[in-house]
DNA sequence: TATAATCCTATCGGTTTACTAGGTTTTAAG
DNA sequence: CTTAAAACCTAGTAAACCGATAGGATTATA
């Protein structure tokens, strides 16, 4: 399952790639927009622009804006950043690999083959879609 | 991410899958074989056979047997039944649906859309695997 | 100087997860 | 008939995680 703060970072970096005009967008239109808690919100923001998916300026007329152009960004990135790894076992995550305690070989491991295909799939799908993609409206 | 409880029901119908005759397999054969501890394996096997996946024979010299065909067991049906629904998000769960509290309108939300496509992705490839594709040795 | 924005740290209640404990019941074998 | 082996059942629990909230510190603009 995808937790709320991925959910919202989505929509929230969707939001801001909608917009024509490329000045900073505050979190709290953000916020307001789309229904999510302002604090939290801040929060995502924060995480967003510490793993260079955004800028951010302070103070007055401040906000947040994208430091690359939506169609760059591939959507297997912000869910890493966000959610952490796609797949399901740690053992098949190619960025976030870890051993199972259990299972002495993963070559004849049932669950790591069957897991591999789903990991793949998904791979393809968010590797294939970038910002721009699922920002259009409509 | 895939629960532990999952993966380790998963193991389990795959090792019951493995055994050439059709002798009942005690919980204390797989925990042991497959590492995993027994008190939770069993509580999963309970479940296993609550779902219908699995008969059982109490006493000694009992255990659990596969009431179907390894090849009519698609890992779609025992995942839902262990891990509940496929889908990153219950927006666009097919079986466990729940619309989103924030969202006014799922057709244009640009989380939906794209979850729509790995939700598709991941139950093809769930689908077409069954108990006995991910049983085989080797 | 006032205001508006991001930035930062800490906390917290609730839920889930992965077990563990401690039995009861049923069955087969001796 | 007794014993052992198995499934069955209920409860509890420590730890982690989640989704937020609180309360400010900092920075920039007007």
């Amino acid at each position: 399952m995808l937790s709320k703060k991925t959910k919202y970072g989505i929509k929230a970096l969707a939001y801001i790639a909608r917009k024509k005009d490329r000045n900073p967008v505050q979190a709290s239109e953000i916020s307001e927009s789309e229904n999510i808690s302002q604090k939290f919100l801040e929060s995502i923001m924060l995480e967003l622009r510490k793993s260079g998916f955004l800028g951010s300026k302070k103070g007055k007329g401040g906000g947040y804006y994208l430091i690359k152009e939506p169609q760059e960004i591939k959507m297997t990135a912000v869910i890493r950043v966000l959610e952490g790894p796609i797949a399901m076992v740690p053992c098949v995550s190619l960025n976030y690999y870890e051993k199972c305690d259990d299972c002495p070989d993963e070559n004849t491991c049932s669950v790591h083959k069957l897991m591999i295909q789903v990991r793949d799939a998904s791979l393809n799908v968010l590797g294939e879609n970038t910002l721009e993609d699922i920002a259009i409206t409509q």
